[in-house]
RNA sequence: GGACGAUUAGCUCAGUUGGCUAGAGCAUCUCGUUUACACCGAGAGGGUCGUAGGUUCGAGUCCUACAUCGUCCA
């Protein structure tokens, strides 16, 4: 299936779509409901059938496919289990705005006709963020795609409704919730956003009975005096000691309202003497409930004043505030008005300011279930990743307040309730009731509200996979093996699915929980439409390519910190796919389909080599993706690829590959090459599929498809292959080509002009590497003749270079510039000094032999004389050049 | 007001349980088209690791305080 010859650059246009299809043709994303192989799950966080793929979405989901990709490798059944949300209040308000183009509004359709409409828009529009979220090369089992709203999901919703409230953790009641005047329904305290907001706060006389003075009361919220039915002062405030009044008159109503003494008044706050709103505000409410007074619900569900405003009903609530301060300055009951930054609470789905209200609502007294949840994290039986999460994760579970679930739209899962109007019997049940059980009467009334997504939600680790019936996939992949997720859900959904997870599974729904970053752009600054700064990752893509994208995600995903994402960034990653690409070009040159023996007893240095440090890089990307460290793995791989295998290996193989040292060497080389190559496409295909699976079926020494074939750890190989010994000779090969490096920039030696070098050394070890690396050398150094020399053959006019024990003299006959080279030596000469003195220092140092452990000390006595060697040569070196001059 | 996080090279960030001569990428400077790649190669410069104390033989790493920035909660 691969293209016959590859071309100059890397193309990702057309290969991203050919091999997704390819995969999807074989079934590769497929799990197996049943399997003796270990299993390996995640559910996805639905995103919102309403939603277009974002850059929270494409991290979240890349680290998924990543693991996902990895654990197929290691011979895991995994599950993927993908799908979307029906997204309550934002689905329908798409669908409404649709319908308000049309000049129509969901009254004139109807709740059955409405809801018709949504799926309608469901079928057209909605979930096209799925088609995205291929495109970044998700590996997601997508036969089992659920939505929140289909058949299954909403029988298992209903009967988690129907047993919570027999188990009584349901309940209905009437109590100040949060009121989104624009989208006409409750909301649950986390879906209100706090926004500091520049405001003032006036100060309002309520005078006494007779007139005269009164109480000074402040508010942000002057319009809600008309629901006020008390004001509150704190019995120990001296200001009010002598207060003989008990009642004081409401301003523009003629009311007369208690002046009641509480200690939850703060003295500090305003003038002490606080106005108090029942029907308008959580603190109020539970003043009002302590003492008794009467609930004046004065604005309605939407934000126009009731008749308790008096002469202001209909108004809407902000022109009311304006209005009444007007006439309160008019009477001269407007005292002052300060500034004060104080925070609002908002919709968080249309901005709207909320209004908190009295109203009847469905709630789950999570108490209970927050208990347990809290406990799992406690001991260890779900693990939540960064640790540091774990510590929000309690302080909100532990502080946690029932949650209400009731919304007031049309779009969602309705709740099972039907109330009885002759016998005003309650109903709750999983099938709907033909009559009433108690009278018999035919005439049921269901409850019009929906849940809220989130209670459908809460289930979907447990719900997509077929509860209540307990299915093989259940058993197979029940609990999953980790859930992702930005913390910005943390409360939202990933406490609510553990709290329903072991009420329903008994058992938790994840083991581990992975806590990323947000992605901010390069100034790390929130993308905001409104700030206009969004980067849309499917014009990344378009662009960069899915891989280069890919792989700057997790390059830059580090544990706690935000990912700040950048185009540039992204062009730097497209350079490293390029470059893979091209090495695989260069690898294709030379492989042929025999070059798959690699006889492991007969290897060169350089090859021994690059095996190890292979087999140590896919020791690491292993290490990295289990840990949940992606830039970890990214970065070595990263490293590995370009500055080990390119810049070292793949030069010092070439005279080998061009059969400069005779066809045995020319094989080895081919076979080392094509496995290398080949471990590097699987242990890239987890982050950069596409690229990897193309090249993998265009080599001719490999089989099947990458996705498909095993990751290249396992303990044995690694064992075999990996030798620090000979990737300490090598540094020292390195180490010598570098020092001639060096010198040929320093003194401005073209790369074309061959020059000669002689090589003095006392260390048999090394004179060994030396001769046995002498064409590496060569090669890689730009030499015309490279010897030994002894040490009364020294060469006069040449620089020199100083690696471990040998020195080597670049020969420099008439080009040598004797101030530079003396420059250069000094120069080497105080660095190595400098260090070589603070070891000293520290041997010198008894505490230090005493207390330090025996190894570090061994390390530093070794250092020492590995410096005090250089720095006798290099003073040796310059005085010989300072003597010539 | 409470909680958490950040502060390391010009920029963006790594840096395990303290053993470091503090790394990488981009950017900068010099040289160079040698048949995989100029989306490239070779070489170089650049950091008192936010500030002040403390613990320790030894601190970028641990502790305390402060400063600046950011996020969440009230």
């Amino acid at each position: 299936m691969g293209s016959e010859s590859l071309d100059k650059g890397y193309d990702p246009l057309n290969i991203e779509d050919k091999w997704y299809q390819y995969w999807l043709d074989n079934g590769a994303f497929k799990a197996k409901d049943k399997s003796d192989k270990k299993s390996f799950s995640i559910v996805i966080p639905p995103p919102n059938v309403t939603g277009v793929l974002h850059m929270g979405h494409a991290l979240n989901n890349v680290i998924q496919d990543i693991m996902c990709r990895y654990r197929r490798m290691t011979g895991c059944n995994v599950l993927w289990m993908p799908g979307t949300d029906h997204a309550g209040i934002a689905t329908q308000n798409v669908v409404e705005r649709n319908l308000a183009k049309k000049g129509r509004t969901r009254d004139q359709l109807g709740r059955e006709g409405f809801i018709e409409e949504v799926w309608k828009w469901r079928e057209k529009s909605g979930g096209e963020i799925i088609n995205q979220l291929k495109k970044l090369g998700a590996s997601c089992d997508w036969d089992r795609e659920r939505f929140t709203m289909d058949e299954g999901l909403s029988d298992a919703v209903r009967k988690v409704f129907v047993r919570l409230y027999k188990d009584g953790l349901i309940y209905e009641g009437q109590y100040i919730i949060n009121w989104c005047p624009r989208c006409r329904t409750a909301l649950a305290d986390l879906e209100v956003e706090h926004e500091e907001k520049e405001a003032y706060l006036y100060y309002i006389r309520y005078p006494f009975e007779n007139k005269k003075q009164g109480l000074t009361v402040a508010t942000t919220r002057p319009e809600t005096l008309f629901g006020d039915t008390a004001v509150a002062i704190n019995p120990d405030d001296e200001r009010f000691k002598d207060l003989k009044e008990t009642c004081v008159m409401l301003p523009l109503t003629n009311r007369i309202i208690p002046i009641i003494k509480d200690h939850y008044v703060d003295t500090q706050f305003g003038t002490g003497a606080l106005k108090v709103t029942p029907a308008h505000d959580p603190n109020d409410f539970h003043l009002g409930e302590k003492h008794g007074l009467e609930k004046l619900k004065v604005i309605g569900d939407d934000g126009k004043m009731l008749i308790g405003a008096g002469p202001y009903e209909g108004m809407d609530r902000f022109e009311c505030r304006k209005k009444a301060l007007e006439e309160l300055k008019e009477q001269g009951l407007l005292v002052k008005k300060e500034p004060l930054n104080h925070s609002v609470g908002h919709c968080y789905r249309c901005r709207t300011v909320v209004e908190p209200s009295i109203s009847k609502q469905w709630f789950v007294k999570v108490g209970p279930l927050a208990k347990k949840a809290s406990e799992a994290v406690r001991k260890g039986r779900t693990k939540i990743i960064p640790d540091t999460w774990t510590k929000t994760y309690f302080e909100w579970m532990d502080n946690i307040r029932d949650w209400c679930i009731s919304r007031q739209i049309w779009w969602g899962h309705r709740i099972p309730v039907w109330k009885c109007p002759d016998c005003n019997q309650v109903i709750v049940e999983e099938k709907d009731p033909d009559d009433c059980p108690s009278c018999g009467c035919k005439k049921l009334v269901q409850e019009t509200d929906v849940l809220d997504t989130w209670f459908s939600s809460a289930l979907w680790p447990f719900s997509t996979m077929g509860w209540p019936e307990n299915t093989d996939l259940l058993k197979t992949f029940y609990p999953t093996n980790v859930l992702v997720t930005g913390f910005d859900i943390l409360f939202f959904w990933v406490a609510r699915m553990m709290m329903m997870g072991i009420h329903f599974m008994d058992e938790v729904p994840f083991n581990d929980v992975y806590i990323h970053a947000l992605v901010r752009d390069e100034d790390g600054k929130k993308m905001s439409k409104s700030k206009g700064n969004v980067i849309n990752p499917l014009k990344v893509i378009d662009e960069y390519g899915a891989d280069a994208f890919r792989f700057t995600l997790a390059a830059f995903a580090a544990q706690g910190r935000d990912v700040k994402m950048s185009e540039s960034r992204v062009e730097g990653y497209r350079h490293f796919v390029n470059k893979l690409w091209n090495a695989s070009r260069f690898a294709l040159m030379h492989i042929t389909a025999k070059d798959t023996r690699l006889d492991e007893k007969k290897l060169s240095l350089t090859e021994k080599w690059i095996l190890s440090r292979s087999a140590q890089t896919a020791l690491a990307v292993k290490d990295g993706i289990e840990n949940y460290k992606f830039n970890e793995a990214a970065s070595a791989v990263y490293q590995f690829v370009w500055h080990e295998f390119c810049d070292w290996y793949l030069e010092m193989a070439k005279p080998a590959l061009y059969e400069k040292e005779g066809a045995k060497k020319r094989d080895s080389a081919r076979s080392v090459l094509a496995r290398v190559l080949e471990d590097i496409l699987l242990m890239l295909h987890p982050f950069m599929p596409f690229v990897t699976e193309e090249i993998f079926q265009i080599l001719p020494t490999t089989e099947g498809m990458v996705m498909a074939a095993s990751f290249p750890y396992n303990k044995d190989t690694y064992d075999r292959l990996r030798n620090p010994a000979v990737e300490t000779d090598m540094e020292f090969v390195f180490g010598l080509i570098s020092g001639i490096r060096n010198i040929r920039s320093e003194m401005n030696i073209q790369p074309s002009m061959k020059i000669k070098v002689l090589a003095h050394t006392e260390n048999e070890k090394e004179k060994i590497i030396i001769a046995e690396n002498k064409s590496i050398i060569v090669n890689l150094a730009g030499l015309e003749s490279f010897f030994f020399c002894e040490a009364d053959k020294i060469p006069t006019s040449s620089a020199t270079s100083v690696t471990q024990n040998t020195t080597c003299f670049v020969s420099l006959e008439g080009v040598i510039d004797f101030d530079k080279e003396i420059a250069r030596l000094e120069k080497e000469l105080e660095k190595n000094t400098k260090e070589l003195v603070g070891v000293q220092k520290r041997l010198h140092n008894e505490s230090f032999l005493e207390k330090a452990p025996e190894d570090v000390i061994q390390k530093v006595k070794d250092l020492h004389a590995q410096l005090e060697e250089v720095n006798v040569k290099l003073k040796a070196n310059l005085k010989r050049i300072q003597e010539m001059k």
